[in-house]
DNA sequence: TTACATACATACATGCATGTTTGTTTAATT
DNA sequence: AATTAAACAAACATGCATGTATGTATGTAA
């Protein structure tokens, strides 16, 4: 109730950032208050000012705790991999969705990402966080597209940067409409039926 | 400023519309006052309440004068189309992209339903206009899907349901993505190319 | 053990957003 | 012409969210 040595605050910080997440995962950022965070975390709003400068770092530090799976991704991608860029894009593509229906932490990051925060000017700083990984993510994958066209295994009158845009488009579809509902569709067999699909298209006619 | 003809006021309450429309989609929904969206539209509080409930009534109204490119997608479906089923979903897909790049009202409405307000309980009622109409679009297009299926335009081994679902996402996260950089790539070549690229996966392998 | 810093709780001050009520001017009705 | 009702403006009342400032008890270190 009162004060606490320093592995308690952390301990504090931890329970402040485990109510956050879940608060506005359920009810939206801009409808949680500052107060009803600390309430969550059986704190008094005193204790998130100290640890955090306002909501806007809160969130920050929210993001910063949880690899977004874009990230994790982009690990992978850059370690050696022994087979052809097509399902090693499609390794990356199963392995986010894998990430977002089975890591808690993660589903309610992307959550909160695509259903319960206003992508407006002042909350930039923390989308531009996910923007640049992902970005730099596309470019990657871009890449890989470009290598597997030099293999003939996607058709050549289709544009690298296209596929690998509509592929994340796919994939961010899907996750946007699964968290919508979740028990309209099952997340993993229609993605991977998706992917699959996708990728079946742009091989060459012959192939 | 003061007193107006039953037209005048029509015309007041569509200039609280426009500007609740761009506002909202400019700076989002909870970043945007009623004394902001009555300032802009050259009036006061006092006009908005007197044509509106309150906040939510606003945006269902907004909602409810443009006509989500979903639904226009239904009305055409219920024509009879002479074609085989494949194209009429893939001209439906590529309906709904167009109206969202070339519909100002449209285009800040999705906008607005993608990134400038929180999917949160409080919102129901004005998200449920939007999946209703989807989901019976949905349901409708599943029954395109199976047609197809009996005529041998997709592959026996995939589900309707899920590509349907596959192929909303795709279109979805195209519109997502494009409205959060709208120079980042072009909507409708990419998604010319990513919608016509994943219905070539769908088709039998020998076809 | 004294002194200081940490980790909060509490209290305060401010501002804004909302909803409501009242007032005023004009159009519509008779 | 008089009355009513519409279309707002203006003022009021309330509440909540934020940020900050201060208080306080505890750990920590000299």
């Amino acid at each position: 109730m009162v004060r606490r040595t320093k592995e308690d605050a952390l301990t504090t910080r931890q329970e402040l950032l485990d109510a956050a997440e879940r608060l506005f995962s359920e009810k939206g950022v801009s409808n949680t208050s500052m107060n009803q965070v600390a309430e969550a975390a059986g704190v008094t709003r005193g204790a998130i000012y100290h640890h955090f400068e306002n909501k806007l770092d809160l969130i920050d530090a929210l993001m910063e705790r949880v690899r977004l799976p874009v990230d994790d991704m982009r690990d992978e991608l850059a370690q050696t991999y022994h087979g052809d860029p097509i399902s090693l894009l499609r390794a990356r593509c199963l392995h986010i969705i894998g990430q977002v229906q089975d890591d808690p932490h993660t589903q309610a990051l992307v959550n909160i990402l695509l259903h319960k925060c206003e992508y407006v000017d002042d909350a930039l700083p923390i989308h531009l966080r996910h923007l640049s990984g992902r970005n730099a993510c596309i470019t990657e994958c871009v890449a890989l597209a470009d290598k597997a066209k030099q293999q003939g295994l996607i058709d050549e009158k289709y544009d690298s940067k296209s596929c690998v845009v509509a592929l994340f488009s796919l994939v961010d579809g899907l996750m946007y409409n699964w968290l919508l509902d979740r028990d309209y569709f099952d997340l993993s067999t229609t993605a991977l039926q998706a992917i699959d699909t996708y990728l079946a298209g742009l091989k060459p006619r012959g192939a």
